[in-house]
DNA sequence: CGAATTCCATAGCGATCGTTGTAAAATTTC
DNA sequence: GAAATTTTACAACGATCGCTATGGAATTCG
């Protein structure tokens, strides 16, 4: 017994919508974009913003959420779908490389980028991404646990270290796209960054 | 023939008030700092500080300029002290391992991170920092040259792309920085990424 | 001393920030 | 068609932004 929506229906597609603040959040950062610049971007008035949407913080939080299903979501998959962990985080770099500096949307990692400056009424966004951020490391350190406990992984591996230095390459691959780095650039910092890893048990 | 200056003599140090606006923008950023918390914490009027430093503007770039002269100056350091390019990009690393993390200042580093959101008014800020970043890029980039053409490196290494592998290394060890790595943890990842140098010939 | 000069704090400028009150427009229900 | 409901655009709210006009306080010069 669905009955169809009452009142005067919606002007714009919600889901569509959110494409350009992710965008403008992307390329400029939260409080490098305003209400203003998100309404024009996306063709309402105010009212029809706050209506579908919420506050400011809710829609980034949506945004960023989305983010992670949709541009971010190569991380996890090129790790899940590979074969191997070595060849996991290889093909993580590899995609990374390319998805920062795909011309068809903002350079480098929104999760990474969009709330490094902050004021004090917007700690709790920063504090939001930052704890995205450390997630991801645990994941990574959970990774490389299971690939030690597996033989993949010399006994004595520091994984929280391994951990931390693929974040910072992958972080730093983020930054250097921003600042115009190739993508064949950072296809070398990829393969680069894999001399690290030990050299597998004959 | 120097006459003593005339006038009501300014009541606080001009070089010693400039360290609370680093602090300040080392933390939150050019567009996180307002006028008003610069003032605050400097604990002068607004009408002083426009007289002493100029607009905010003038202010961050003194600031970053100053901030390259101290704070910063240990990556330079490290590299010319060295005895050979290799110990000198492990001992940037080291360095960096460990102003990063040093609690008596903001982590990370103000350069990499003072400006990466921005609004439309402030694009020139966050690009006067992003050429500074490349001017440091390709710095690198003529040490790995000079050690390339002396026999240190082979003779077919792309010096490029390690430029920019160490750019993002470092960069990436800033973020994990602010994000909470410890000390300890940022110096193994300076030593992971050491791995990558080619074997010196024997 | 008085005059000139420089810096100080108060207070407020216009612009923009995120957000919302109001009432007209557009739809479904009865 | 009338009533109920939801979205719309216009306009404006208080707060904060970067910045400055005004006038008094503190110093040196003559």
């Amino acid at each position: 017994m669905t009955t169809t929506k009452r009142g005067r229906p919606r002007s714009f597609d919600r889901d569509a919508a959110l494409l350009q603040p992710t965008l403008l959040f992307w390329q400029h950062g939260y409080e490098g974009t305003s209400v203003s610049d998100l309404t024009a971007a996306m063709g309402i008035s105010p009212p029809s913003l706050y209506a579908a949407f919420g506050d400011k913080r809710t829609l980034f939080v949506e945004v960023v959420d989305r983010y992670g299903d949709t541009f971010g979501a190569f991380m996890n998959k090129a790790l899940d779908d590979a074969s191997d962990t070595r060849t996991g985080f290889a093909g993580m770099l590899e995609a990374a490389a390319v998805s920062y500096t795909d011309p068809h949307h903002p350079a480098g990692c929104l999760v990474i980028t969009a709330a490094t400056n902050y004021s004090t009424q917007t700690a709790d966004i920063k504090e939001d991404l930052r704890e995205r951020r450390v997630a991801n490391v645990r994941s990574f350190e959970g990774r490389l646990n299971t690939a030690r406990a597996g033989g993949a992984l010399p006994e004595g591996t520091d994984t929280r270290a391994l951990a931390v230095y693929f974040a910072a390459v992958v972080q730093g691959m983020s930054q250097q796209a921003r600042d115009g780095a190739t993508t064949a650039e950072l296809q070398q910092v990829a393969e680069f960054a894999m001399a690290i890893w030990p050299e597998p048990a004959p």
